[in-house]
RNA sequence: GUGGCUGUAGCUCAAUUGGUUAGAGCACCGGUCUGUGGCACCGGGGGUUGCGGGUUCAAUUCCCGUCAGCCACCCCA
């Protein structure tokens, strides 16, 4: 029998729990201040829920199994499915646009390496029912301000923006077919991990002309609209195109975050439901995954729930977003604090230190004592060890069976006060020091 | 799913060309400092050297398998 969580899955220690929590309540601070409201839904659901949209492929890729009822079941690997199902059976009813988020634990059965286990949180932030490129920058502010809550800077993360529409454009201008797209997008998705020859060779080689191809690459290398405008300038059916991503920028200055956003048509998000701007957060040193990712997405709704409604959202994962902070010394350390801790100097007072600690507690302060009885010193320690802001020490001189004083340390200065044990209860709370 | 690298206490690491009861620091628990902490000193618990085979008089050390981790690929969240 294995001590061992399974593979992909962690166990959270105390520390471990502290970061999770860290990271989770940035993603509710930000996610409030934009107005976003949580949302959840079951961990389990259907497997055709997942197999409509991405195909039979995916189920090799799913913790899947027949539950007693004979349902084919599975963990749920994405939000989003769960996510338009849930508003597109209420959307009529729903204020928009619909503004939710949510923190679920996902589940994948691949296997794991650095930034990817099997299992992860991942924070969903979504907006439905507006096509406007003003929900388009909302939401890349959003992702990005939660970068700068957990303390990091433009210096550390880039976000990357391409447009599916202004790529799709592009194509039929060069007149690259349809079933050659694919292989288009894989292309420039490896732009920067593969030479640009063997790239090249891919293309040419199923049927695209070098010039076209040289064209193509001299575009996507733009880190700039102007640049990428100048570039393709003569092509008018990008002009709306560019007319909307020079809106997304613009909006995205007002917002504050425009220094943190490149242009970067080689951005392929995997998944082949995006229909508009696109965008994914990467640290700059390029050493870690995507810490996010996320686009618009007009047609899901339609093609899952019925109803049309143009959406958009992001995922961002506790994984990569952890590791990156634990790199940048940015993610807090676990710090034990009480309020009090209550000490003697004679075993048989121990019921008078759990009476004392019980009113404290009644009070709302966390109070904390040797369980068992130890020497004075041992308490001390003990008591510094727990990061107790005070220790209320009982003195079997003092004491009295109750009626008499008790003496209260500042762990931080080390200052004494005797104070009569009946008001006790009055003290203010000290900082744990 | 494919390939490469790695695997000794909770953590970081030791262990002479394979050689006898596998060590240290930190952490944890306790003792002294004659009863108020962070120091110092002393002591203790904790390892079937990932697991299973093989070679050998002898394996932590060499070989094979397996499991796990890391990295790359595939794919994506």
């Amino acid at each position: 029998m294995s001590r061992a969580a399974l593979p992909g899955f962690r166990d959270f220690y105390p520390q471990e729990f502290a970061e999770r929590a860290y990271v989770m309540d940035a993603w509710r601070e930000v996610t409030r201040r934009y107005g976003f409201v949580e949302y959840d839904g079951p961990p389990l659901e259907p497997l055709e829920l997942y197999t409509a949209k991405s195909g039979e492929e995916i189920v090799g890729q799913l913790y899947v199994f027949e539950d007693k009822g004979g349902r084919k079941v599975a963990l749920r690997p994405e939000m989003t499915p769960t996510f338009a199902r849930m508003v597109g059976a209420k959307l009529n009813a729903l204020r928009k646009p619909v503004r939710w988020f949510s923190t679920p634990q996902l589940f994948r059965y691949e296997r794991q390496q650095k930034g990817r286990l099997r299992e992860h949180f991942q924070l969903n932030v979504d907006i439905v029912g507006e096509a406007d490129v003003a929900a388009d920058a909302e939401l890349l502010a959003c992702a990005i301000d939660v970068m700068r809550e957990v303390g990091l800077t433009s210096k550390d993360v880039r976000a990357r923006v391409s447009d599916r529409r202004l790529i799709g454009a592009l194509l039929s201008h060069f007149e690259i077919a349809d079933k050659d797209q694919p292989l288009v997008y894989a292309v420039l998705d490896k732009l920067d991990r593969e030479p640009r020859d063997v790239l090249e060779k891919r293309l040419t080689d199923a049927g695209i002309a070098f010039h076209t191809v040289g064209s193509l690459f001299e575009a996507v290398a733009s880190r700039d609209l102007d640049e990428l405008r100048s570039r393709l300038g003569g092509m008018r059916a990008l002009d709306g195109h560019f007319e909307t991503l020079g809106r997304y920028f613009e909006l995205l200055e007002a917002l504050g975050v425009r220094d943190w956003v490149q242009l970067d048509l080689s951005v392929v998000r995997g998944l082949a439901y995006y229909t508009g701007i696109v965008f994914e957060l990467f640290d700059n040193e390029g050493e870690f995954r995507a810490i996010c990712g996320g686009g618009r997405y007009d047609d899901l709704l339609a093609t899952l729930g019925g109803t049309a409604a143009p959406a958009l959202g992001f995922g961002m994962g506790d994984v990569v977003l952890g590791e990156l902070l634990r790199s940048r010394k940015l993610m807090p350390a676990l710090e034990p604090a009480v309020d009090f801790w209550v000490a003697c100097d004679d075993d048989a007072l121990l019921p008078d230190v759990m009476s004392v600690a019980a009113k404290l507690r009644g009070s709302g302060r966390s109070v904390e004592y040797s369980l068992k009885g130890q020497q004075l010193s041992r308490q001390m320690k003990a008591a510094a060890s727990a990061g107790a802001g005070q220790v209320v020490i009982l003195l079997r001189d003092q004491w009295s069976g109750g009626s008499g004083t008790v003496t209260v340390k500042t762990l931080a200065d080390g200052t004494e006060r005797v104070v009569r044990s009946d008001v006790l209860l009055n003290f203010p709370m000290q900082d744990n020091g």
